[in-house]
DNA sequence: TCTCCCATGTAAGCGGCACTCACATTGCGG
DNA sequence: CCGCAATGTGAGTGCCGCTTACATGGGAGA
């Protein structure tokens, strides 16, 4: 649709977001350059510029779309849940999922300053602030009895933990201490136990 | 000592790990530039080439030193505890206060790819491999009985727990979410409470 | 239907970066 | 005291983000 090659102008925009999400999905945030996009695309080095003030901002874009995916993902596990323990459990392995299935678009979304974080812009805290509501949520409705403050050190412990122990996997931090029978999947089950599980 | 200034040598390769390791602290693996630093130091661009193979070769050393400094505050946890629990806890504070108190240092030890991970030399392995030794023997001290497995699970987890929540909180992700009652630093004596505490 | 304006594109250039290479200097071991 | 290996230099390459002055053409208004 409205790809038209023929002249000198085109859906630019869209199209740097599209090739930035594949590059970024390839190689994690550092594999993007503006160069690199305009000229796979065909236009010259300076074009960018005129639908992003800079690459951040580009990024952010990006991370914006992340957002939105997962919190599609948060909602199929909420809706496909027939209680709020395996709701809980199918949202922690939503995160999972997109952490080890995409990481270098997780790696841009939560491992990086490049999504502004003193300054993020409205088009990130949006879908960001809408993830933590559904974490948040998902974590109240397993004790309604709990007040707000609880519920908030829980799930901010248990994502704690999960983000965590992702980071350090992919950070290549743990694969020197992981010996034959211990598995970097073994232990991912059994934090998934143990941080569900927990009073 | 041997600071020399006259003649238009000097003790290059140290001076330049030291600059590198006060641009880390004070500002992450970013802030180092070798130009920078070769100007800074007086000498010509191309001179910390005669030193380090590359940019990562110089951070690794730095990195190195972090560890050997993060390994130093857990003897001192070890050996000024007097039970394993409080040992335990001394630990994890270490830990806590090198990524709170030189945040800089801490990325570059453990948020970075700078760090070679798969291909990570000797200098680095080495003091990262005694500072996970240190964390294991301190969670295997808390129950003789466990077996390695057991114990590696808890300590993996529990150091999941404690880093996760300090890279959300550096990479500003709780911040929109950490509402009045609720401090980061209550956050964190919850964490160390339930980390410590659990079975 | 024509015209003009503005969104969108371009070419050229700035300063900074990591890194390389051919060449200069110097202090130290034989 | 001399020559060599270690160490430093200057110039250069190619990449990067970003800016500026200028070009172009599609669509809104006459």
């Amino acid at each position: 649709m409205a790809k038209a090659r023929t002249y000198h102008h085109g859906d630019l925009r869209a199209a740097l977001i599209r090739a930035a999400a594949e590059a970024v999905e390839a190689g994690g945030p550092d594999a993007v350059s503006l160069r690199d996009l305009a000229q796979s695309l065909g236009v010259s080095t300076a074009a960018p510029y005129r639908h992003f003030a800079d690459r951040r901002a580009l990024l952010n874009e990006v991370a914006a779309l992340g957002f939105a995916d997962l919190n599609a993902a948060y909602a199929r596990a909420r809706t496909g849940a027939d209680s709020p323990a395996t709701a809980m459990r199918e949202t922690a392995r939503a995160y999972l999922n997109l952490a080890f299935g995409r990481p270098g678009l997780f790696r841009l979304m939560f491992a990086s300053d490049l999504v502004g974080a003193a300054d993020a812009p409205a088009i990130l805290l949006a879908p960001a602030g809408q993830a933590w509501d559904s974490l948040f949520n998902a974590v109240a409705a397993l004790d309604p009895a709990s007040d707000a403050a609880a519920v908030k050190r829980r799930a901010i412990t248990g994502w704690s933990t999960l983000h965590g122990f992702i980071t350090l996997v992919q950070g290549g931090r743990l694969k020197s201490f992981m010996t034959e029978p211990l598995t970097e999947a073994d232990l991912l089950e059994a934090i998934l136990d143990k941080t569900l599980n927990e009073a």
